[in-house]
DNA sequence: TTGAAAGCGCTAACAC
DNA sequence: GTGTTAGCGCTTTCAA
């Protein structure tokens, strides 16, 4: 099946030259003669050579490639922060691969592998099963960087939005349009969503808002949750919310499309903020007011960040906190 | 900074072996007394070994493991076609690598290479900038398989959906609703889109409903055009289309927002039915009818005829077209 | 049942 | 400037 490939001692045979002159070639040594130079990228291209990766990278320290691991690929910011990864990545001329662990912790050990194999320089983790104890161990060996889902305290760098400050100026916001009985739908597990209940907590007493618990719903960032616990709000609450901050906006599309079914309007009965400014919030009915994660930087310096860890600088700063950004769509309103 | 790793020397030092027994035992080889086995994996556990994969797949003719070749992250059907194909590359302990080349021709080279180059042992692609020729040379020498997109006459396999019949199916579904104006918002390029266009015109033939080229418009699959193409339609035409049949659920998304937006009520003054079938459309206010793909075994039957070309059997059938079917939700109802 | 040794394709230290 | 050669970590003959 597979075709005999060329190899760096067919080129050598084919110039009348070493290998280790053929090596120089591709790797742009300086000495090389311009004649032979010449003679060995006519033979590379005659016989339409082209190295073999595993052999390079098995004697070489490094394999210019990097991994992305990722829980899933069904991630609504994916695709804009990869963007800002591979971007940075080949000002470097460094490549990415993705894998998925499907949130299988033996399919995560098994693709850490691959960085303890020398497969991969380094890697990027988008949230990661590996307890504090394992971070801190594989931070200390290997190059790794987390962005968005993150651990402290493993001296591992983290690439963030600053989760507290961006759920403070979302509650904040609504309570200027002049909402007092605000929602929440969070989670009830992952730093992040304990961050933006701290925001929306410190929102609300700065705004002298006596804190309700009632008022605060946990579902799994899913659509469906969305619709559901937005149902128990209206439904449960004899003093119901006129404004519900959803930590993101899958959530936030199924609390207003759960509202509108019940009878009641977006935003005039209903305030709604998300966060993430994903395609479903500007796709929603109507767009949704949510808090922008700056998800092309976010990736971007993850990738900075750990180019200086695989260059063996240590990077000036192991925690960085992106501001989120308010974007005024349609959900929200001046409350009459 | 990266640490020394332990090699199968080290072991074999350790358990006081060759490499070649360490080997063994690494790969079940049946011919090891037990006791050396046990003293060899005792030497495993103990140095924390982990085989080096590079050096492995140098040497073997496999990698075990395979890539999914995309243009971009951005596809809304990611998630469960890669679960097919992970679940059965799964059973074959095949692991999967997924690469994007955002776009970039350039990109798409150099991620073969990671074929040619032994660096995995097959390819699923998503689309993909070859030409015909190319197409059909890779195919020669390298297990490839075309999932979704495809071309035809390369003598690549390939796997995707019914595309014809699934848009005869959706447009065939409308006539029985009562609709005589039925309007497409298509694309103008790619296999995909010619296909379910001549889907929507054999529908129209068999209902004996005449042509109107001012009822398809052309976008690029995306929520902006869906919502652009829509007011055109509406607009535009002095005889407005009480139907639309979209070629993707993310048009088909803005469809519904645009017309609501221009005073129509969704299905009442326009049905609308999308394809695909991803979250977007149960998102949707209201909720699409759409033609539902088969995802989850479109990536499942892809690896499958993979493994079977990797084993160097060729597969019984190259091309395989799945059914769409459809999903009937809040976008349509019967014509008053 | 085990070990010695060749070699996968490449890079780089060293010699000329 | 160029060639010779060792060796990256592994698997797999071949011999013992």
């Amino acid at each position: 099946m597979r075709k005999k490939v060329v190899t760096i001692q067919d080129v050598a045979q084919s110039a009348g030259v070493s290998v280790a002159t053929v090596s120089r070639v591709l790797n742009n040594s300086p000495r090389v003669k311009e004649r032979t130079r010449v003679k060995v990228q006519e033979a590379i291209r005659q016989l339409k050579y082209q190295p073999n990766l595993l052999g390079r990278d098995l004697r070489r320290d490094r394999t210019k490639r990097i991994m992305i691991l990722l829980s899933s690929l069904d991630y609504p910011m994916l695709k804009e922060v990869y963007k800002g990864v591979e971007e940075s990545a080949r000002n470097y001329e460094y490549s990415t691969i993705i894998c998925s662990t499907s949130g299988s912790k033996n399919k995560e050990e098994q693709l850490l592998q691959l960085l303890k194999n020398r497969f991969v320089d380094g890697v990027i983790t988008f949230g990661t099963t590996l307890t504090a104890q394992e971070l801190r161990q594989l931070n200390r060996d290997y190059p790794i960087v987390q962005c968005l889902e993150w651990m402290g305290n493993t001296g591992t760098p983290y690439v963030s939005v600053d989760n507290e400050k961006g759920a403070r100026d979302a509650v904040t916001y609504l309570v200027k349009l002049g909402h007092r009985r605000i929602a929440m739908i969070s989670r009830n597990e992952g730093q992040t969503a304990l961050l933006r209940e701290q925001g929306y907590g410190l929102a609300l007493q700065e705004a002298g808002i006596s804190y309700d618990a009632n008022l605060i719903k946990y579902g799994d960032f899913s659509y469906e949750s969305g619709v559901r616990l937005t149902k128990e709000l209206l439904e449960e609450n004899t003093s119901r919310p006129t404004a519900v901050f959803c930590i993101n906006d899958t959530m936030a599309v199924g609390c207003a499309n759960a509202a509108r079914n019940l009878g009641y309007s977006v935003p005039e009965d209903l305030a709604i903020v998300g966060f993430d400014d994903t395609m479903e919030a500007l796709m929603s009915a109507p767009p949704l007011t949510t808090m922008r994660q700056p998800k092309y930087e976010l990736g971007h310096m993850a990738m900075e960040i750990l180019m200086r860890k695989i260059n063996g600088k240590e990077p000036e700063t192991n925690a960085v906190l992106l501001p989120a950004q308010l974007v005024i769509r349609n959900s929200t309103v001046v409350k009459r």
